[in-house]
Parts: C-alpha cells; structure tokens; sequence
DNA sequence: TCAATCCCTAGTGATTTGCTTGGGATTACT
DNA sequence: AGTAATCCCAAGCAAATCACTAGGGATTGA
C-alpha cells in the first residue's frame, strides 16, 4: 500500500516549481537539484505533469519549466492522480471501474476499498499546493 | 498505491470465519473454496492473522481455523494491518517511524502523507468485521 | 496406525519499480 | 549559420516485490 517514488518526487517538483513562480523558465536540471533525484528520471515524472496541464515548457537555450497553473486552483490529489493513476487500493474500486468486479453482487469487500478510496482523495483533494509551496517558503525563512 | 491479494484475500477469510461462526473448527481446505484461492496460499495468510492473534487453530484430524475474537470486536484495520503493515502510504509516514525522513525538518511532503495515512486508518478503522459479516449473510439470504 | 490437518521454509516465474542510456528536435545567443 | 542549452521520447535493464507453488515436518482424532 505505497505510493511510487513518482508521486513523491513529482509532488516536490511542483511544489519547486511553485516556489519560483512564473517569471523564468527554470531548467530541469535545477529542479532535479532542488529536491535531489535524477535529471532523466525526473524528466519522465514532469511529462507526465505536462501531459495533465499542470506544467508548461519552453525548449531550446533558456528553456525550461514552469507551473500551467495557479498553486491555488491545483489539489494535491490532482497531482498525485496525474503522477500514479487511480489512488484506489484495488482495481475493483477505481473511478472508471472499467475493471469490474467479476462477482459484482457477491463481492462484500468493495465496498470497503470504495469507502478507503474516498478517504484517501477527500484527503488529498482538500490540500491545495499553495499551502505546501507556503510551507516551503516559510521553513526557508525559519532557517535562514 | 495498491493493496495486495493478501489484504483482499485475508480479510474475506476473516468474513467467512466470522459466518462460520465459533462452534467447529474449519479446515483451510473449506475456506479456501469459499474465497477462491489456492490453499497454500491462503495458508501463509491466516498464518499472519494467527500470528495477531486474530485466528486461532487446532491442528491434526478435525482441526481447522476459528476466529479467536468477535468480530464486532475487530476493526477492518487491524485485519489489514496484519496483513500488509502499515497502510501508510510511504515509509517515513509509518507509525513506528523507525524510517525517518533524512531532511525531516524540511521534509514539507512528509504532513501530505501523515495526513494520508490516518485519513485511511480512520476510514479502515471505523468498520468493524461484523458489518462485513452481517452484509455477507444478508446476500446469501437475497439470492436464495 | 494412519489419515487429516496445521506448520514452516524455500523456491520461482511474472510483474513492477526505479531508474539509465542515448538519440532527436527546438531555441537563444553569438 | 553555428553551437550550446535545453526539452522530448523510446528502449533497455537490474533489483525488488508479488503471488504463488512445492514439499517436508508435526500434531491430533478415530
């Protein structure tokens, strides 16, 4: 029952990219500095970001990342979704339920994962990304 | 983000002991028919659940497997936690915190997960068996 | 005694994870 | 026009995990 290092490090790169803000472009490579994974593996994480609208980019010299969105009009659980997929813990629960349970009538135990399904989103989906890209600017501030 | 089988599977071996009831003991063979899984399998997972305390067993000639609890006395999120460990969604966001996040004062991530985890145990935690049970055996009496 | 049952450990093929590699396309700057 | 910086994309791959299977040992009731 684990998230993937996908939603980890593709959580903190929005929350990097949150922080910068929308006036440059900010290069791969500073972001995968930033919260410390690698440049090709990151690159996999924020197109998929980029494919869901959350971020847009630049290519060529002087190209790079920057947030498609406001950090307050983004939920976590968006972002998370967009990183690993349903955040249902069975394939029987999720959204599209395109996989449906062979026993449908019979099958006690759906409910259950439904009921953990919603819980997990109504959590996520009520923390917006501004709070955490305040958080960050506010630990900085604490340190320096 | 998934459960594995061995939280599907265990938790509707504790459904059907709980239909069974507490006067035999059930062998593996018949529980593992009611649920469709391999005995051998199923086997390693009620060990977990015996190892909880959850199930105890009598071995040899008319042995078998009987809850060692009542299920109204048991919450959905102890059986899975048997099963699977902590249902929190990394390891730094885990109960014991045996795994602490390296960065833990600038770990601005770490709150999303905590809230994640107890948003799940609160959700796994507020079912008891014996509603899984009951919804079981109404079932059986609507189709027949 | 012996058949039925639980108990335990090791092995294993398939899948997923968490990357790495490498080449191509685009753009800014000179 | 050339070149360096950057994004874009697909394939490959080792390690870990999952979902079992296999098989032998211990215990109990008849």
């Amino acid at each position: 029952m684990k998230l993937s290092t996908k939603g980890q490090y593709g959580l903190k790169a929005m929350i990097s990219l949150g922080v910068y803000g929308k006036e440059d472009y900010i290069p791969l490579k500073q972001i995968a500095e930033d919260i410390d994974v690698s440049e090709n593996y990151l690159e996999q994480l924020i197109a998929l970001l980029r494919r869901a609208g959350y971020i847009k980019s630049r290519r060529g010299s002087q190209g790079g990342y920057q947030l498609a969105v406001d950090p307050k009009d983004i939920t976590v659980g968006q972002i998370l979704r967009a990183l690993e997929g349903s955040l249902a813990p069975t394939s029987c629960s999720c959204e599209d339920s395109s996989f449906e349970c062979t026993n449908h009538d019979k099958c006690i135990t759906q409910g259950v994962w439904i009921k953990i399904r919603n819980g997990i989103n109504d959590v996520v989906d009520s923390i917006m990304l501004e709070e955490l890209v305040s958080d960050y600017e506010n630990i900085d501030k604490g340190e320096n």
